[in-house]
DNA sequence: AACTATTAATAACT
DNA sequence: TAGTTATTAATAGTT
């Protein structure tokens, strides 16, 4: 139609081709929209030009993404059923291994024991007394770290204080004596053992409610998000 | 066109609805074709009839699920990303939680212990001292059974044997003497600790492959997927 | 499904 | 890029 037929082929001149496409696009738009309400059907129309735009039309009363909703649910497969399986994978596969290492988690804790033979109760045995050492050793550095920074604060105290005291011409011995006699809490001398016992009495805090990954000694939570 | 033109609305004979849906629908798919070919566009087009029919036309070159992906990528933004929010928070959560649990396995190992205060640190001191008593006693058990479970097996034998001789009139006393004298190589009476620290050397696994959520004590892998 | 009178779409032109 | 028109193509009603 139009002054003369013309060949269905690609048409070369690029203007001519533009205008072809934006004259012919209208016109499918149309015959599209025309169809939706006559016949109540539901149609989606995605076009791309030659120069890469895009175009879509979609019946109104449902969306672009509905109608490929419904398109794939027609074919029976799923288009996006590849990416969805290998998310369904990989979800799954972190569930295995969170659940092997809330298990590891329960059996470092002396629970859940029951189907490890001999050679791996030893075994965890070993490794687990390892820990505790490397856990004292630890905490032993922590206490003695902040003892001294707690020494050197209490010496600067002291040396402020004797300065004060000079300048304001009250020089008095006895100060410095009660200082440095003052028995210091965290001092090394006193067992750290006995004394943190009395401090914080033992207590085995139950393990199960570990369903969001808490660290489950102590309170601390390890910021979930 | 045709003799006489319609109103544009809902054909209300469902005959004439579907003959003019088929018409009109290979008018369309027609059109298509030839916008893909005179324009060198892709076209998908997606209909569903009145009556729950699926029809499609896709531009050769290309297929439905590209278009799709290449529409969503000029939307710019995924149609589908919404469904698939959900899953990926899940799997994000999963992810962290999965970051916390190794995290708490290498603290319970004694590793990572710098960012712990004094009081976790004492808190995972306890615990793990705990664990490792749950462990040793479990471990008592397990042996303790197997000793028990063997010294039965040579009563059996014991018995086998004597009843055994009896049938042939061979008694001898000496035999008896001879069984419950050997000393049997699990029992109680030396020291478990001992002779196990000769059997199995201590030895501390390296922990950092823990990749795969395995278990970090002795070589038992903790089954993966 | 095929026919055809008629309308609608559009190719070439402005 | 938009409007006009001669002409073809699509199709509504009919067979």
């Amino acid at each position: 139609m139009g002054r003369g037929s013309i060949e269905i082929k690609m048409i070369e001149n690029p203007t001519n081709r533009q205008v072809t496409y934006s004259k012919r696009r209208t016109g499918i738009m149309k015959k599209a929209k025309e169809l939706t309400v006559l016949c109540d059907a539901e149609v989606s129309i995605i076009m791309f030009s030659n120069s890469g735009k895009c175009h879509e039309y979609c019946s109104p009363g449902t969306d672009t993404k509905k109608i490929m909703n419904r398109y794939q649910q027609s074919l029976g497969t799923n288009l996006w059923s590849e990416q969805y399986e290998s998310m369904q994978r990989t979800l799954s596969h972190l569930k295995e291994i969170n659940g092997n290492l809330r298990r590891e988690i329960r059996q470092r804790m002396g629970e859940d024991l029951d189907g490890l033979d001999f050679d791996h109760l030893r075994g965890l045995e070993q490794n687990v007394d390892h820990a505790l050492h490397e856990v004292r050793t630890r905490k032993y550095h922590v206490i003695s770290t902040q003892t001294d920074t707690n020494k050197k604060k209490v010496k600067n105290s002291e040396e402020a204080y004797r300065r004060l005291l000079q300048e304001l011409g009250m020089r008095d011995e006895s100060v410095y004596g009660y200082v440095d006699n003052a028995p210091v809490p965290w001092e090394h001398g006193v067992s750290l053992e006995s004394r943190e016992s009395h401090m914080y009495p033992y207590r085995v805090v139950p393990s199960q409610p570990n369903l969001h990954g808490m660290a489950l000694y102590g309170s601390h939570e390890l910021r979930l998000g």
